[in-house]
DNA sequence: GTATTACGCTACGCCCCGTAGCGAAAGCGT
DNA sequence: ACGCTTTCGCTACGGGGCGTAGCGTAATAC
């Protein structure tokens, strides 16, 4: 059970949440205990049942709050997750670790972190496959959980450019188009270890990925 | 509908049934005809309905088997799935295109248009989901589908070390190491171009990352 | 021909979905 | 202090998928 006299006010809170008519400006408003508790308790459906086995009225109870109360707030299962799996992802910050390979390493091993969490893996792929035939919840993905993270590759990036250890773009095109490279590439290398493989994203294994990155596989047995 | 009278033999067909219980030599056999068209019928579900609207009756209607037949060979959606996904990764071909840059690329080109397929997409993603609480269906994934998919990175690797591409590898486990690393690199990456962020493998994008992949990305503006 | 197994069909209890309707509670504005 | 408005918890409902059981029939092996 949660208090539901919501504290109000932290604007900008509801990240993708519906119905936030503005005009709204009297009757009772809703608890943003409610909020958290029913994402909370979506995490923990996700660890102990999987995605499969989460049921909307079983979040509700968990919450201690009633089914209805929970589809006020979002349209579905698909929705939720979605809110629920993007709180997690705000905890990454963009490594300062005084090089390059040291910043690439930093972050993928932050990733991987994440990603050994059980809320997540199931969550994040579950809300993949049902983007597959819904243009919009992709669209939502990526806006609330992948475009948010790509400033750990502009900030590593900016950094190695000012250190020498990289040449500047000039093409800002060409620029972008290597950040979304990158982010991709190191993405999806810890999603694929984590997820597919299962094997450990362990020290050599990050060194192994680091080296290719950044030197190639042709040239990675020269590299310092 | 389709005739029930399987033509028998061809063994080796059943990649992950279960109770096949090899003692059963005596009255009616299986169907053969069935499990293909269960199999081609979850795939068409999974296009026009996805993971979630999939359902077991459907597949069952669709293939025009009783809910049972079906229920006999698969013990639920995910094994299913696992099993209908699998086919479609039979169809990849190590490329032979002459170099090790236009090997990589024809291997993720033709990855990437079997991920541009709604079936590989959302069965592919949401089996990987729920083996995130599932051991099993986990190590049954990494078998029948990841793993039969290594001998490309091995061939191409190979036939590079042949040309005199890549050093030879004399380490056994660090070729091993490397053949895992390249090929999560490669599918990770695709997986998500194509899941994630949605945009298109183009022949731009499928260049860049060929070119960061082989001369890395500190050295990738002076490669060939 | 007989034993054995698979098949199609029907029916069942169980659970979850998503919505409707109700009275009560909690702020907002005066 | 007092209505107004909106949200809250609760209950109930039809609809549909799940997975199983039981039956009579069909297709093989011996």
């Amino acid at each position: 059970m949660i208090s539901l006299t919501g504290a109000r006010g932290e604007g900008g809170y509801g990240r993708a949440m519906q119905s936030r008519t503005p005009a709204s400006r009297t009757g009772r408003p809703r608890s943003a205990a409610a909020d958290a508790a029913i994402l909370a308790a979506t995490r923990e459906a996700l660890v102990e049942l999987g995605w499969s086995g989460l049921t909307l009225g079983g979040v509700a109870s968990r919450a201690g709050v009633a089914k209805t109360t929970l589809y006020r707030r979002w349209a579905g299962k698909n929705e939720l997750v979605v809110d629920a799996v993007a709180e997690l992802f705000d905890a990454l910050e963009p490594p300062d670790r005084g090089s390059l390979a040291a910043d690439v390493e930093g972050v993928v091993l932050q990733f991987a972190a994440l990603l050994s969490r059980p809320e997540a893996r199931s969550g994040l792929m579950a809300v993949l496959s049902e983007s597959t035939l819904d243009e919009a919840l992709r669209e939502r993905i990526r806006v609330s959980i992948v475009e948010r993270q790509e400033h750990l590759v502009r900030a590593g990036r900016a950094r190695a450019q000012d250190r020498g250890e990289l040449p500047p773009e000039p093409d800002p095109d060409g620029a972008a188009r290597t950040v979304g490279l990158l982010f991709g590439m190191v993405a999806g290398a810890v999603v694929h270890r984590t997820l597919v493989s299962g094997r450990p994203v362990d020290e050599e294994w990050v060194h192994d990925f680091t080296r290719v990155l950044l030197w190639g596989l042709v040239t990675a047995g020269t590299g310092p």
